[in-house]
RNA sequence: GUGGCCUUAGUGUAGUGGUAACACAACAGUUUGUGGCACUGUUAUCACGGGUUCAAAUCCCGUAGGCCACC
C-alpha cells in the first residue's frame, strides 16, 4: 500500500515535485533509487547508506531467489528486517534478467545502445534479434522464462505469479511485475511479440498478488513509437499503483526523451512512474522533465568500485567524471570535490583515494561509493528546488 | 687469472634462422532494472659493434655489464 501526493506540477514541463508514501517511510520525488542486488548497497550498510541521501532502495527478486531464497529472508523477518533498512524499499521482478542473462549475454550489449565497439562488432546485426530466436542460456516461453542459474547451472523457471509470489515473500513496500525486456537488436516483430506476452503477464500478476504491497506494471515496446503507446495505453489501463518504463530506447538520448513523451502521456496522472535503470547524470534532468518521478541506476555505485568519482564542474557542464587511479592524482592534495560537503570530501585528499584504489583496499571503492552516491542523491534533490522554484 | 652461463617494452619473463609473445605497470577509451575491481585499444629498430645468410632475438667474433665455479 502506498500513497502518493503531487505536490506541484511544472508549468515548464512534465516534471512534477511529491512524495510516496510507504508504509516504512516517505520518498520525496523526483527521487533516485539506489540499486541494492544483493540486498545491499555493494561496499555500504544500512547506517551508512541513508547519509549518502538515498532514500529507498531497489533490490532483485532474481538474484535473491537463488541466493540466499526467499525462504531465509522470510525466515529473517522479511527484505527490512534481513538487511536492517526500515525505509522504503522495492524489488525488481526479475524481468530484467530476460535480457542481461540472454540476448544482452549473447550479443554483449548493454539496454541502452550498443557500445562503440559493439557498433563495429554488430554493425549487421541491427534487428538481427527477431520472433522465433531464443538466446543461448535461457528460453522464453508464452507461460514465462527458463533460467540456467549462474550459481550451480540448474534449470528454473520463473514466470508472472512466481515472481510475485517471491516478492511477497521478500516483503518490499513495491514490486514491479513480471516482463519481458527486449535487446536493442530485436526488430519491429520480435517487440510486437514480446508484448504479447508481457501484457498478459501484467494481469497475471495483478491477479496473483495477495498481499498489500504496491504493484507496478512496466510499459515495454522498445523503440517503437505504435507499441510503445498501445503498451502504456495497456498497463496504464489496468489497476496498478504505479508504473515502471522499461526496455530499450533506441540507443540514442534524444530517443530516450521522445520515448517518454509518447509513453508518459498515456499513463495515469495521479499515480508513480518509475524509470528502470536510468540514468546518467546528464540523463537525470531531461527525464525528470517527461514526467519520471523515479529512476534507479546502478551508475554511481558501480563506476566507484572502478574507481572513478563523479564531481561537479566549475564551467556551466554539469560534472565531471574522474579516473581516480591515474597517476596524475598521486600527490593531488584536493578533496574529491571541493563543491561537496559529504564527509569523503571534508575528510580525505585524492592522493588517499589515489593510493587506496592502487593499493587494491576494499576502502577505496566503499569511499567511492558513498561519494558518488551522495553526489547523485544531491544532483537530484537540486532538480527538486529547481521545480519547487519555478525554474524547470 | 681461467672456464661456463646470462643481457628481449617501466618490471618480470616466452621465443634456438623467416620479419617479436605473455603478465603486471603506464597511457587512452568503454560500463545505464550491477558478475567486487571487468572489457577494448596503444607502447620494443630483442645490451652495444661487426660478420655469415635471400633472411638473425636466434649462428660466429669482439666490447660492456651481471651471475656461478675453479686457481
Amino acid at each position: 500500500m502506498i500513497n502518493f501526493k503531487i505536490l506541484k506540477k511544472s508549468n515548464k514541463s512534465r516534471a512534477r515535485l511529491g512524495v510516496i508514501k510507504t508504509p516504512n517511510g516517505t520518498i520525496e520525488t523526483p527521487a533516485f533509487i539506489g540499486v541494492a542486488t544483493q540486498a545491499t548497497i555493494k561496499t555500504l550498510d544500512s547506517k551508512e547508506t541513508p547519509k549518502t541521501g538515498t532514500q529507498a532502495l531497489i533490490c532483485n527478486t532474481f538474484h535473491l531467489h537463488l541466493k540466499p531464497g526467499e525462504e531465509v529472508v522470510s525466515k529473517n523477518g522479511g527484505l527490512h528486517k534481513f538487511m536492517d533498512w526500515q525505509r522504503p524499499l522495492m524489488t525488481d521482478s526479475g524481468g530484467y534478467q530476460v535480457f542481461s542473462l540472454g540476448f544482452g549475454r549473447d550479443y554483449g550489449t548493454g539496454k541502452v545502445s550498443v557500445s562503440d565497439t559493439n557498433i563495429q562488432m554488430h554493425a549487421n546485426d541491427t534487428n538481427k534479434i527477431t520472433v522465433g530466436h531464443q538466446p543461448k542460456d535461457i528460453r522464453i516461453t508464452n507461460e514465462g522464462v527458463w533460467f540456467r542459474s549462474p550459481i550451480d547451472g540448474r534449470k528454473l523457471f520463473i514466470g508472472p505469479e512466481e515472481s510475485i509470489k517471491i516478492q511477497e515473500k521478500l516483503g518490499a513496500d513495491i514490486i514491479f511485475a513480471f516482463d519481458e525486456c527486449t535487446s536493442p537488436l530485436a526488430d519491429y516483430e520480435y517487440n510486437k511479440k514480446a508484448l504479447q506476452k508481457t501484457h498478459p503477464w501484467a494481469k497475471i500478476c495483478l491477479r496473483a498478488k495477495k498481499s498489500k504491497q504496491a504493484l507496478y506494471g512496466i510499459v515495454q515496446g522498445g523503440k517503437f513509437k505504435d507499441l510503445r503507446i498501445e503498451s502504456a495505453r495497456f498497463i496504464g489501463s489496468l489497476p496498478f499503483d504505479g508504473f515502471g518504463i522499461g526496455g530499450e530506447f533506441g540507443g540514442s538520448k534524444a530517443k530516450m526523451e521522445k520515448m517518454l513523451s509518447w509513453v508518459i502521456k498515456e499513463l495515469p496522472e495521479e499515480k508513480p512512474r518509475h524509470l528502470l535503470g536510468i540514468g546518467q547524470l546528464e540523463d537525470i534532468p531531461k527525464i525528470i522533465k517527461q514526467g519520471v518521478d523515479t529512476f534507479d541506476c546502478t551508475i554511481p555505485t558501480h563506476y566507484a568500485r572502478h574507481g572513478y568519482a563523479f564531481i561537479s564542474k566549475k564551467s556551466n557542464v554539469a560534472y565531471e567524471k574522474l579516473d581516480m587511479n591515474k597517476t596524475k592524482y598521486s600527490k593531488d592534495l584536493s578533496p574529491l570535490d571541493k563543491n561537496c560537503d559529504c564527509y569523503v570530501c571534508k575528510t580525505y585528499t585524492r592522493s588517499y583515494l589515489h593510493h587506496l584504489l592502487k593499493s587494491k583496499e576494499i576502502t577505496a571503492l566503499k569511499l567511492l561509493t558513498f561519494h558518488n552516491l551522495f553526489y547523485f542523491n544531491e544532483f537530484v534533490k537540486k532538480i527538486r528546488n529547481e521545480i519547487k522554484n519555478n525554474k524547470i
